[in-house]
DNA sequence: ACAACACGTAACCGATCGGTTACGTGTCAT
DNA sequence: ATGACACGTAACCGATCGGTTACGTGTTGT
């Protein structure tokens, strides 16, 4: 986590991380993005991809980079951890409940043609079906 | 934003967090709980101190610092937006959104006004982890 | 084959970091 | 008043950081 925390304090290297997270850049466009050299920008890359944060695909003389984001999990976890015993929100096990308790009730009442306001999908796709 | 995660850089400084998480504490009994010298930790609380993340109050002759959670709201939304590739996940819209779909539910069939037998915490509980 | 391209790397340099020891200041106990 | 205490700060130092220019290597187009 050390590596990720120390990538993530180089506003460049958060900048290229928020590109990334758009859609996956060459190394030439990345570079291109920022006032700095390209050698910079080379070793900011670098330095992201010993944290894991990002990945690099050879593509022909091309370079590509694209973001890892499950090397964020560790640093959340952290950040949740300071959160949890001053305000104690834990949003994540909140959210988790509320949505046991959605799936719950809506399995309960199968038969009725109310999808029930889609839900998001995005994040929360591990909920396995259940029926209590 | 960039002081705090070139706060979060040092694992000191994460450790005295990981502590004024818990509770207050003194410099003295903070210093204490490192193996650096105390001058050392004076300087890292200055840090944190600095960048928003923590506060200290003077009792006596102690001094008494304590966490600033709201500081880490900026990082942990940069955080989320790299995870979201598209568009933010606007996790409290979300859980908003959740909540009322619950609660509508519930309602709707008072009646069998079932406190829904204790929230299975089985089930979604673990949903962030398993991305590692 | 050869020139242009898209990179990463090496060498160098000033600035910042994190540690230590020495010191200054305000508070408590006697 | 005086000494012990709990701090922060200053001065110094080696290590690391982030930037630049110069260079090396594999790929592409002609």
């Amino acid at each position: 986590m050390d590596a990720v925390a120390q990538a993530l304090a180089d506003p460049i290297r958060r900048d290229l991380l928020r590109m990334l997270g758009r859609r996956a850049h060459t190394a030439g466009a990345l570079a291109g993005a920022f006032s700095v050299s390209r050698p910079a920008v080379s070793r900011h890359l670098r330095v992201l991809r010993e944290a894991g944060l990002v990945r690099d695909t050879m593509r022909g003389r091309e370079r590509e980079y694209e973001l890892v984001v499950a090397t964020l999990d560790q640093l959340e976890a952290y950040l949740q951890e300071l959160r949890a015993p001053a305000q104690s929100i834990d949003w994540e096990r909140r959210f988790a409940a509320l949505e046991t308790e959605v799936y719950r009730v809506r399995n309960q009442r199968r038969g009725a043609a109310r999808p029930a306001a889609a839900l998001p999908t995005t994040t929360a796709t591990k909920t396995k079906q259940e029926s209590a």
